[in-house]
DNA sequence: AATGAATGAGCCTTCATTCAT
DNA sequence: GATGAATGAAGGCTCATTCAT
């Protein structure tokens, strides 16, 4: 039962002010450079409001990649738009554009995807779970895509590798926009231009698959 | 004059060491994280011998960027083994397996690749140094490269976007080997195979540049 | 509401006695050979209560300062024993005897005036605060006594020149205290010999007054 | 033997410049904030170079006091301008005027005298020589002309008091400046008015002597 | 459920000094 | 006679955490 048993619009929960803000400057600064007192400040809360509600700073690090995680997912399943007859080229489409939409749509924080890079430069132990309940579903819908592209052509090992390569250009807009900001400038990310960076991806993708597939079956 | 006129193999004096030791343990748990004590430390050095030789931590730290990024560049060139009358595939192979070579080659320390993909994630001012001196040559190198395989068929657009697929392939085995060893396990890494990644990498793009440059061409 | 509403003798809090040992230790190596550790050890408290309650080091000088300015005006005020039918004599005779009394007298610590001394030698900011609440308002007091003692002969340049004469004698006693215990040994200041010191300057000062204010009434 | 025998504007020794940088800075900032790295940097010497010819950074302060103390002495005899006839107002001028000339007078820097003013506030060792070969001379100086100016009216007591009233007086122009300054603006020392200031001591101080011996000899 | 005061460990930096040359 | 490299001690400050309320 609610502290507010008269008031349904009462004031957002400490507990959920905290993971919001503690997302923002861990996202910003990383785990170390974060102090729980500019959390704490930031969520109007007290300083020990961090040791009440998760017991220490690791546990509430934990707690944010894990809703930020869930959250981000229901916003943009990887499934969107497609039916059971659609094609190998239109699930990558839809896996793409989701992917890509996680970390450039417009709405919504983008903290948790840059929490996400961070912790895969520098795991913790929340990265485990992140793998086992996130990452590994969608590495294997992906694995499903490219053999179907490749039309049974390929060895595991070689679908492996092709799902890395699609994967590393997703993430690669990413984890690495300091630089590409540096390279090309910040019109990328201001215009938000999801569309064509799927487009472009998705089409690289196919034609590398589909040809590196055939020259696969003219060797037999 | 050095004070070792007859010795080549000087002893490795306080300044080097520093920055050896600055190197690893940036690289293991980045700037923050990292402590001058246990730097110096490791440099069986003074912890004034920092302030001393560099001014504070973080000028020792660009420093080590710095002076990493000239070592791994001089161990891989770009253009290794190429001459004038190579193909543009041939200088593509060149040039991927040199960049994958920087970090998944065996011999040498890794901790400057690992202190990149940090340096990329969370910038510091020492990013701009190094997009100017190394990777914007290494970046303008990629799209001849990319507009050489294209045959001319590309805009400068079309031309950015593919190099950066073919940067994102590569980084991606770097910047997110504790993902990948998590899905695939170690294997990879402790192989450390240099030479199949690189032809997977080089022959999916080559394919996806040659075919949607065909695909272009038809359009006309 | 007070945490101890039945009790006005509450057990002294840390930040007081913060502001008591700052204030000894200031006074007794000034304020750079004054450590924070030795001051939050004399007061039993943690180091890092400086910083809590305080912000750093240079602040809680400057809370010493003002503190210790208003509590020793409030024991000395200069206008002590006086009323409205007071002459000029009285007058001076007061502000001298309460001027003496705040470094001299038995009672109480007198690190606020050592304090002072070094201030006035070795400025910090806090300087311009304690002329603006407290010398300047003293000065104005005395320039009133020393134009009533020479029946308004004197101009202003002159009355400024007996009034800093005035002062400097008193403060001579304080500031100088090591030179005058070494020239003629430490009895004055073992005895606090409040009441012949005052003696002596305040007739010193009103013969010099007086005799001036007639050379020049006679000049004219 | 100089080791520059051919040149007689040798450049002037490290030991010299040091011995007045270090006086500027610590006249500046005291013992305490001065280091010995700003002072050897400001006389283009080498950091260890103060070991080298002081032994140590106290050492060195005891020097700077002492060779200080010297100049200045030289440089104003308190009996300038008298000769064996000279009445005590006269001697009490040229006193009262050497003295004041001493930290005002606008040729030659001004650094000894603050030091002394450091040094009475804080004493060191090197207070216990100074008062012994300077300051009690000057001391037993002045109480031979008060007693002169007393016509012999006054005991060894009330001598003692009327001269520590008029260096009291002197003093104060030089040890509490920065307040001076900020009640009165820095004209006065701007102007060097040594003149002016010495005058008005001068008939403060005898006007006072005069009569209190006066009316001592009246209670008779 | 929540808080403000207080803590102790540890960090970066500075400093006077020393040593080999 | 003089120096640059290197050192160890210590200083101010920050931080996550705890405790009494």
């Amino acid at each position: 039962m609610s502290a507010h048993p008269l008031n349904d619009t009462a004031p957002i929960q400490t507990r959920d002010r905290l993971l919001d803000s503690a997302g923002e400057i861990f996202a910003e600064r990383g785990f170390h450079a974060a102090t729980v007192r500019d959390i704490s400040d930031r969520a109007h809360a007290n300083i020990a409001s961090i040791n009440y509600h998760f017991g220490d700073k690791e546990r509430l690090y934990a707690e944010v990649l894990k809703s930020g995680a869930k959250k981000v997912l229901d916003r943009f399943p990887p499934d969107q738009g497609l039916n059971e007859y659609s094609t190998f080229e239109e699930q990558l489409q839809a896996f793409v554009s989701s992917f890509i939409s996680r970390f450039l749509d417009p709405s919504g924080p983008d903290w948790h995807a840059r929490l996400c890079a961070r912790e895969m430069i520098e795991p913790t132990e929340a990265l485990d779970e992140l793998v086992r309940d996130v990452i590994r579903p969608l590495s294997e819908r992906l694995h499903l895509i490219v053999r179907g592209l490749s039309g049974g052509q390929f060895s595991d090992e070689r679908v492996r590798l092709c799902a890395l390569s699609i994967i590393g250009q997703m993430l690669f807009y990413h984890h690495n926009r300091p630089v590409i900001e540096r390279l090309y400038g910040k019109q990328l990310y201001v215009n938000r231009e999801v569309e064509r960076v799927t487009r472009h991806i998705t089409e690289f993708s196919i034609q590398a698959i589909r040809h590196i597939a055939k020259s696969k079956a003219q060797e037999k």
